[in-house]
RNA sequence: CGGGGUGUAGCGCAGUUUGGUAGCGCAUUUGGUUUGGGACCAAAGGGUCGCGGGUUCAAAUCCUGCCACCCCGACCA
């Protein structure tokens, strides 16, 4: 009896080798994070949902601001005629712009286009406000929304709106703007991986896959269970092309009037789709530590017992002094079976049970999320241990998926063997690459596959290019991407 | 925009073939007993069967038009 009862609930997540979307979709609906609104393509996130953005936006936040950025807050419509200042950009956003055409009910002189990211109307801005080098760089972030009209979209991972933050900065070299881009990428990638524990490949897109408008765009690409790649997030280089295309320009140190250097960088609700398919597993979520809004869940055992809710809140409030996230579930109409199934569905790190036996021990039961293992803990230093088993698993979570990571990752040997292993062991292709655009498209083509990226850490893998047999320039990592 | 699928209670579904009182499981509410891996008993609430036409004495069911959403492609953070 009790064993079928299990089978049910296992059976209420997709199992992810059954249907990885699926399995996907299953997970982030039943943990609650978010649901489906009644407009197409948009999504709501839920409570929980939310305190995973807002962990992430607390630890990004405090990084930008302790190398000297400041939040500001630009408006949601941007007036047509400044979209489409700059060519490179317009053509490549206009497909998937929202307009607004009236207020109320008079029709507008100018159609409003709802940002579907900020760099023009921040230009425009930038362009009225510096007039010197001294008041260079600028180095402002916005926290905010944008929407693009998407075709198919997915909760987190693509929606017609999401949630992000957009950092637009004016310098005045072209060697400043491009430490800034390379700091930026490196501050996404400390949080991907300290904070969320998720590993990620830092390097630069190809021509064909940079920002539109972009001089160049640096990317990280972190790698799901399913083999497919999730850009997570990228700092643009614009060189000067906005900059003249706004006619920004200042005084420089020698009199001159010049054009300043400007930057862009973002990473958006994506990385949580992202969390989801790097961690998960088919009993729900499983979060990290350090981003997990619930980090310990105490459940007390046959709670009417002399004693047991006591010690279940002295357990707690000694969680809470030593700053552990934690919540206990004393609710006599679940049993404590229920509990532990819901709070694993929830990916709550670690599980205490408190009950009359262990009491009388003087030791309570723990459970980590990510590997079920069960052990008994003493009671003394009770906090202190919590602490520990919490770090340990933050960092084993990191390695655990880099290794993943390096298990789905291959060389390419010869064209043939990469178009037979995209399709049999997705995952990472290391390969050289001649540079050309034909190439990409002939990947593109006979696998779906792209190049993620040129990574920053070059290997030397031949002397040509894998899928033209031209002279080779750049290793390259090719995957098929969300 | 192409291909596929689904619309019946909050969720998951049966009922449609062969028209005849709208059902089941879970969830919810109330009361009680329980509590170491999804507890049990009793009672209760909850529906324009996606929408519009049509056929019929009678439509969830047959005919017809539309709409919405999901999945897979192409395009994109």
């Amino acid at each position: 009896m009790a064993k079928k009862q299990n089978d049910d609930f296992v059976k209420e997540i997709t199992k992810m080798e059954d249907d990885f979307p699926q399995w996907y979709t299953d997970v982030i609906l039943k943990t609650d994070l978010v649901d489906y609104s009644p407009v197409k393509g948009f999504m709501v996130i839920k409570p929980y949902g939310y305190a995973l953005w807002e962990a992430i936006q607390k630890d990004l936040d405090a990084r930008f601001k302790a190398t000297g950025h400041k939040n500001v807050y630009f408006p949601l419509l941007i007036p047509e005629s400044l979209l489409n200042k700059e060519k490179e950009h317009v053509e490549g956003f206009a497909p998937e712009v929202a307009w607004v055409t009236h207020g109320g009910s008079q029709k507008l002189e100018e159609r409003l286009c709802v940002r579907p990211t900020s760099e023009t109307i921040i230009c425009a801005m930038y362009s009225k406000w510096l007039r010197s080098y001294r008041e260079l760089p600028y180095l402002y972030n916005q926290w905010c929304s944008v929407v693009r009209w998407e075709k198919a979209t997915r909760p987190f991972l693509r929606t017609s709106e999401f949630l992000w933050q957009e950092g637009h900065t004016l310098h005045e070299t072209a060697e400043e703007a491009q430490a800034e881009t390379l700091q930026m990428l490196g501050i996404y990638k400390a949080m991907c991986e300290e904070l969320l524990a998720i590993p990620v490949v830092d390097g630069l897109k190809s021509e064909s896959e940079k920002f539109a408008g972009a001089h160049q765009t640096y990317t990280i690409e972190a790698l799901m269970h399913d083999g497919k790649a999730l850009q997570s997030g990228t700092s643009h280089n614009l060189g000067q092309h906005f900059t003249k295309a706004f006619d920004i320009t200042f005084q420089g140190r020698t009199g001159e009037e010049e054009y300043p250097y400007h930057t862009s960088w973002g990473v958006s609700t994506r990385l949580i789709g992202g969390l989801i398919m790097v961690h998960s597993d088919n009993r729900g979520l499983v979060l990290p530590p350090k981003v997990a809004p619930t980090q310990v869940m105490i459940i007390p055992i046959a709670q009417n017992k002399e004693g047991v809710l006591d010690k279940a809140y002295e357990l707690k409030a000694a969680l809470q002094n030593a700053d552990v996230r934690v919540d206990i579930d004393d609710d006599a109409n679940y049993s404590p079976g229920w509990k532990f199934n819901q709070y694993e569905m929830k990916g709550m790190p670690l599980r205490v049970e408190i009950g009359p036996r262990d009491i009388e021990n003087g030791q309570a039961v723990v459970v980590r999320r990510d590997t079920l293992e069960k052990v008994s803990i003493s009671l003394d230093n009770f906090a202190e241990t919590i602490q520990e088993m919490l770090e340990t698993m933050q960092s084993e979570m990191l390695e655990r998926a880099r290794k993943e990571r390096d298990e789905k990752t291959y060389t390419i040997e010869n064209y043939e063997d990469f178009k037979i292993k995209q399709k049999e062991k997705p995952g990472f292709a290391k390969g050289m690459w001649c540079g050309c655009p034909e190439c990409e498209a002939k990947i593109k083509e006979d696998t779906g596959a792209t190049i993620r990226c040129i990574p920053f850490v070059q290997e030397d893998l031949g002397d040509t290019c894998h899928f033209c047999g031209k002279p080779a320039k750049h290793m390259v990592y090719v995957a098929r991407a969300y």
